[in-house]
DNA sequence: GCCAACGTTGGC
DNA sequence: GCCAACGTTGGC
């Protein structure tokens, strides 16, 4: 199957581009959206990059580019009582809640900032640009994808 | 820190 | 199954 494209968002003060140019590889845990659940589940499969979108940040953007390397498998931090993510409604034996692994690929030498994936009108049709999206993972283009890359090679004006 | 937009919950 | 109330996200 081709590779596919995804962008998707952390809040660096929790887990950044940092964090996992350091761990090397980290499960992407703690979705609690049905939408994007069903991606996890689904659609994102080994092999396939992904942005990595900083948000709530200054400036908030596309910092790195990450690989999924465990395509979807339950999310065991739902049943550890002590995690901020425990959910009490998910079963073990009938998981709610998936997650993936990523690997790290890239860090950017900028962040490519929201401001700028706006200007591009190559990228309009992206969700991210578009207000009041809320999907913290979110399938792109290859066209989109390899945009941002020449946008991050690209110096500030 | 504010607040708009959106998702989820729960009463009916 | 509707919809108001509430919680969360995320840009600014």
């Amino acid at each position: 199957m081709a590779k596919q494209y995804w962008l998707m968002k952390t809040e660096p003060t929790v887990f950044s581009i940092d964090d996992l140019m350091e761990v090397k590889s980290e499960p992407w845990e703690g979705i609690r959206n049905y939408q994007v659940r069903n991606m996890l589940r689904d659609d994102l499969k080994k092999g396939d990059l992904a942005l990595c979108y900083h948000s709530n940040s200054k400036p908030s953007g596309v910092a790195g580019v990450m690989e999924v390397v465990k395509e979807g498998y339950p999310d065991y931090f739902a049943w550890d009582k002590k995690s901020k993510y425990f959910d009490i409604k998910s079963d073990p034996e009938n998981p709610r809640w998936f997650m993936v692994d990523v690997k790290f690929k890239e860090k950017f030498s900028r962040i490519v900032s929201l401001t700028e994936l706006k200007e591009e009108n190559k990228l309009s049709e992206m969700k991210v640009v578009q207000r009041g999206c809320r999907l913290s993972i979110m399938k792109i283009k290859k066209v989109e994808f390899d945009h941002i890359i020449k946008l991050s090679k690209k110096s500030v004006k």
